[in-house]
DNA sequence: ACCTGAACACCGTTCAAGT
DNA sequence: ACCTGAACACCGTTCAAGT
């Protein structure tokens, strides 16, 4: 049996099987040699597609932006910046590993930029002055990374989940700490977590506030 | 010349070092080998004061946790709340690699047991409800890190990030990005950032005003 | 133009051996 | 009890050589 001989490869392919590596195995899985396993290739032919393990990073991260959904331009400010901030959530929910990379990079695709310039230019033509813009940009920000940032520590699988929570409980000396052993058993009985959009329209609102007195 | 015998090592010089490297050198300059190096031993030895390298990072993460200044427990919800985020916020400052792993990591020590037990306290006695409590602590503690990461991309020498950001806007497409090349020149005008304070009292406002109504 | 083999300078970690 | 040498199974990356 012959194996065939694949199409070439190219930039995309490379990406997206970087991309599908880091979801399924975790970033630190994501090795030239075994990326390029799963594109059956040595890892040596990847060079041909990016510079280096840097740009294959870089390029990962664009095509992460490229799913989020940018809102219609001529929504009011914070129609846009909530659609915008669920969709960012939402895609870094499906691509965990991409959190810790996303703001801490100052590498910018074409995505990247559409998505920061999108945003600051709602802000912009909804009235807020220069400096406040740039604060509310951040404080949005901060918000959908440090989300992000923070379900990474926690499994995907529901069941999975309980599981180590309850590992978790059983040593944990309760009686020293037990507002945080409330807060972990809270945790396990509320695995959706949906505390995304509390802290998204907390801020906006308050936004909201400062943009009407100014 | 006969090198002296150094004092033994024990785990607490070695979560230091280790600490000490990442801050001047980065994380990824942080490998077994060279911490032993800065020691004065091989890198082998380190293994009889940490399990791992895993180990070695959730050590150097509660001595990180160490340096937080807890607030007086006596303090109203929302001073309490600030002084303890912005204390956290210049130690993440101080150690930025610390940003990336701070709420991602489960494994906790017991400093970051006092952190988070404190703040979860000073909440529920300030009579934030079981669920509302769980949302306020995470709202406050994303915008610390998440802000803490944001600022792990910009080099720390005022110096150093003008001369960044000028070869950055050379090659910008500032026509097609307007207000993404705006902010970009925001920042660099402001690279002092004080924007911490700004995202953080937005959310405490909002939080106060919804503990009033509950 | 794209891919491979061999090689280099590194990694984290184990383990028997030294003091 | 603490440290080392040697070793193993990996890394990212370069480069000459192959098709």
């Amino acid at each position: 049996m012959r194996t065939e001989r694949r199409t070439p490869l190219n930039r995309a392919r490379v990406l997206d099987a970087g991309i599908a590596l880091a979801d399924t195995e975790g970033v630190d899985a994501l090795t030239m040699r075994r990326l390029g396993g799963t594109l059956g290739v040595e890892a040596m032919a990847l060079y041909n597609h990016v510079a280096n393990k840097e740009d294959l990073f870089d390029g990962m991260l664009d095509r992460v932006a490229e799913e989020i959904t940018l809102p219609d331009v001529d929504l009011p400010w914070r129609d846009y910046a909530r659609a915008r901030a669920v969709s960012a959530h939402t895609t870094l929910m499906r691509h965990r590993w991409a959190a810790a990379m996303w703001t801490a990079r100052i590498s910018l695709g074409p995505a990247r930029m559409r998505y920061m310039d999108g945003a600051l230019r709602s802000l912009r033509e909804a009235g807020f002055p220069a400096g406040l813009l740039d604060l509310t940009y951040h404080a949005i920000e901060n918000h959908i990374v440090g989300h992000a940032l923070q379900a990474q520590g926690f499994p995907l699988e529901a069941a999975e989940m309980t599981a180590m929570g309850e590992g978790f409980l059983r040593t944990f000396p309760t009686d020293r700490y037990p507002d945080l052993a409330a807060h972990i058993r809270h945790h396990l009985d509320h695995p959706t977590g949906d505390d995304f959009e509390f802290g998204l329209d907390l801020i906006l609102d308050g936004l909201e506030r400062m943009r009407a007195v100014t």
